[in-house]
RNA sequence: GCCGAGGUAGCCUAGCUGGUGAGGGCGACAGACUCAUAAUCUGUAGGUCGCGGGUUCAAAUCCCGCCCUCGGCACCA
């Protein structure tokens, strides 16, 4: 038996093509594992807990639960709109999940692995909550750079607990936050680092996990488990705390599992005796909470450890990085499904554009090219003019398939397997791709058309060996593009949901060949021109909702700002930084250090001299360890600074209205 | 800056425990065909295998240095 999961999506937003990278793979797997007769589970479901979700919740009016409630609807349509065909999808605010987290957390409580320690929390009064993780600014205690949230320490990449930063500041409000101390408990990781190093050695995993999650292993430390919110699940422990997201939300992989096997299966075999294979398809973000965190949870609590890891690639839009603010995002439904395009085209190209592992470019261009060219000419073609020759010619044909097809269809099958088995989907398109590609010369070179005419008997031959092509290539594809491969399939009376990949090699003593419907429809040109138009006005909206801030403010505002004429005396590099230049500025009165990013289009000795503009009253901050009071003003191109210099020489210190 | 993954023709990709002229697909171009959604088939062109060194009889493949891209962290007051 096999239990194949795939990362919680965080219901906290709508899912866009970045989510489909993992669960159509996943889906697709889980398909062709059937069709070799395997048994299996697929589950999934919504995370719901976390702190973004009780502030976005609050934004938007609404509690965390109508909150989530909303986005987990959308996540279970879109997905099964997409094929994705999951024997469960949950979510974590339900109660059975609450109890089987309570469950493991009782029993990592019970193995002795969590200790309670006091930390000094940042609280803000303002907001009057305390301010989990990403919701802190401040400075790192270990090298005095400004750091953020759970993690910092500026280029030495330790790992912060909560309580360990300093000066904290409400990311929420920007009111400075205080410290009070509170009991918090901790998951001791560091026990498990013999057990994960050898852990590793063993996991089934695609390169790209495991290497990252070798390295993370050698510097562990234990971890703070519990939260101070209201809203997730209630640690056993202790009830005033909820346990962190990233303890309940791969717990979900549990009791899914648990959901999905009502009246069918035995969860406790999967989770507690180990006797099925655990298979999580994750995105590559979230690999070292499936590589350390969770088999050391599972660990602790005395579960089954998973045995293999599947992490994708990134995605990226237009070839440009994948980022949601700066509108390089394809949402699902509104930008694919409402378009009317078939989910099987985007089921291929996330497939077959490239490996697993790596990134994937979506973009409408090739996504045009992929279907017309690859999928209706090559693929969709041979089908339907196999099936459209026999169904006018014959309408009934007996079978007579030479040995060389046989073999190529066993090699097809074979080449699909082993692709599937090294989680290479981009090869198991190739395999049936090339085998269309194959019966496409072959039908080609016979001229069945031409043989009709003089010699039915051998037009036959020609036509049996198409169709047991055709047939094969339905079922070899059927994983990939489920409702296209029905449909074309219902011209032989063929059921593909009750196929395995044997049948594409077993003949029949007869075909019947009704009417074929076209496979796929071909994408117009002008259909992609106007995708493409859409899609650079999002980038350009996005651009200016950046650039221009809306909001009018008044002189008095404006005279707030003690912007000065400044000259720089001393200008050099801050180590280890890219971008940061510190300067000695002039501005009047006094000598001040600034710390600016200016170093990609500057170099310091230009700058000694130089008169520049100065924000003089801005807060004092520490950058790179280093302080900072001033900021110089700049005009931002494409991310680097261009400094305002005044137009003729002026005094330092002179003022600017 | 640290960690991880990569850089092979316009695009995607195989090869990378060193050894037949670096394979394949899409696109481009030319010809053939007409059963088929102007689909298909055959052929042609296109590569300093990121750059520079080194090891070797022999390197895309091993070693060293550098550059670039992507991701994570950090950072851009």
């Amino acid at each position: 038996m096999k239990l194949v999961t795939c990362g919680l999506p965080y219901a906290n937003g709508k899912a866009h093509i970045g989510h489909l990278r993992t669960y159509i793979p996943a889906d697709v797997y889980v398909r062709y594992l059937r069709m070799l007769g395997e048994d299996v589970i697929f589950v999934c479901g919504s995370d719901c807990h976390g702190t973004p979700i009780v502030v976005n919740a609050e934004k938007e009016g609404m509690t965390p639960k109508e909150f989530v409630e909303k986005y987990h609807e959308h996540f279970k349509n879109v997905l099964k709109a997409v094929g994705v065909d999951f024997d469960f999808y949950g979510k974590t605010a339900e109660e059975y999940h609450h109890e089987m987290t309570r469950e493991i957390v009782r029993r990592m409580i019970d193995g002795g692995y969590i200790y309670p320690a006091e930390v000094e929390l940042a609280y803000c009064t303002r907001c009057d909550r305390f301010l989990p993780d990403r919701y802190v600014e401040g400075i790192c205690p270990y090298c005095g750079a400004m750091a953020r949230g759970d993690e910092c320490d500026q280029g030495c990449g330790k790992h912060l607990e909560p309580g360990e930063i300093k000066d904290p500041r409400c990311k929420i409000c920007g009111n400075p936050a205080s410290f009070r101390k509170q009991k918090h408990y901790f998951f001791k990781l560091t026990a498990f680092k013999e057990f994960l190093t050898q852990y590793l050695e063993n996991l089934k995993a695609t390169e790209n996990a495991l290497n990252y999650a070798k390295e993370w292993v050698k510097n562990l430390r234990d971890w703070c488990i519990t939260r101070d919110l209201e809203w997730g699940v209630r640690f056993p422990g202790d009830e005033r705390f909820v346990v962190y997201v990233w303890v309940d939300a791969p717990i979900g992989y549990i009791s899914f599992t648990k959901k999905a096997c009502e009246n069918r299966c035995d969860w406790e075999a999967i989770w507690k005796r180990g006797e099925a294979e655990i298979i999580h398809f994750i995105g590559l973000d979230i690999v070292y909470h499936h590589c350390i965190f969770w088999p050391a949870m599972l660990k602790a609590a005395n579960f089954s450890l998973p045995t293999a890891i599947v992490a994708s690639g990134m995605v990226k839009v237009e070839g440009k990085t994948f980022s949601k603010s700066r509108g390089y995002v394809v949402w699902v439904e509104e930008d694919y499904l409402k378009q009317g395009f078939n989910p099987d085209y985007l089921r291929y190209y996330i497939l077959s554009y490239t490996s697993h592992q790596k990134d994937l470019n979506f973009s409408w261009r090739i996504f045009k090219d992929k279907v017309n060219n690859e999928l209706l000419a090559t693929f969709g073609n041979f089908l339907y003019r196999v099936l459209h020759f026999s169904w006018k010619n014959f309408g009934e044909v007996e079978m007579e398939v030479d040995d060389e097809v046989i073999v190529k269809i066993k090699e097809t099958r074979e080449k699909i397997i082993d692709a599937l088995n090294k989680w290479e989907f981009k090869m198991v398109c190739d395999a049936f791709m090339e085998l269309a590609a194959f019966g496409n010369s072959y039908f080609q070179s016979e001229k069945p058309w031409d043989l009709i005419k003089q010699d039915k008997n051998a037009a036959r031959k020609v036509i049996s060996n198409s169709l047991q092509l055709a047939k094969a290539l339905m079922i070899f594809a059927y994983p990939v593009m489920p409702e296209s491969m029905k449909k074309v399939a219902k011209a032989l009376e063929l059921d593909l949901t009750s196929c395995s990949l044997d049948d594409a090699a077993k003949i029949d003593e007869k075909m019947k060949v009704r009417k074929p419907d076209l496979p796929f429809e071909k994408i117009d040109e002008k259909v992609i021109e106007s995708l493409e138009r859409m899609m650079e006005n999002r980038f350009k909206e996005a651009e200016k909702k950046v650039e221009t801030k809306e909001e009018e403010i008044g002189l008095e505002d404006f005279k707030k700002l003690d912007i000065r004429v400044g000259r720089v005396l001393k200008a050099e590099k801050v180590q280890k930084s890219k971008k940061l230049l510190k300067l000695e500025v002039d501005v009047g009165n006094e000598v001040r250090q600034i710390v600016a990013g200016i170093a990609e289009n500057y170099e310091p000795e230009e700058l000694v001299g130089k008169s520049v503009v100065v924000l003089v009253n801005i807060k004092p901050t520490r950058i790179m360890g280093l302080e900072s009071r001033g900021m110089l003003l700049a005009a931002d191109v494409d991310g680097k600074a261009v400094l305002l210099m005044p137009e003729r020489d002026v005094e330092a210190g002179t003022k600017i209205k």
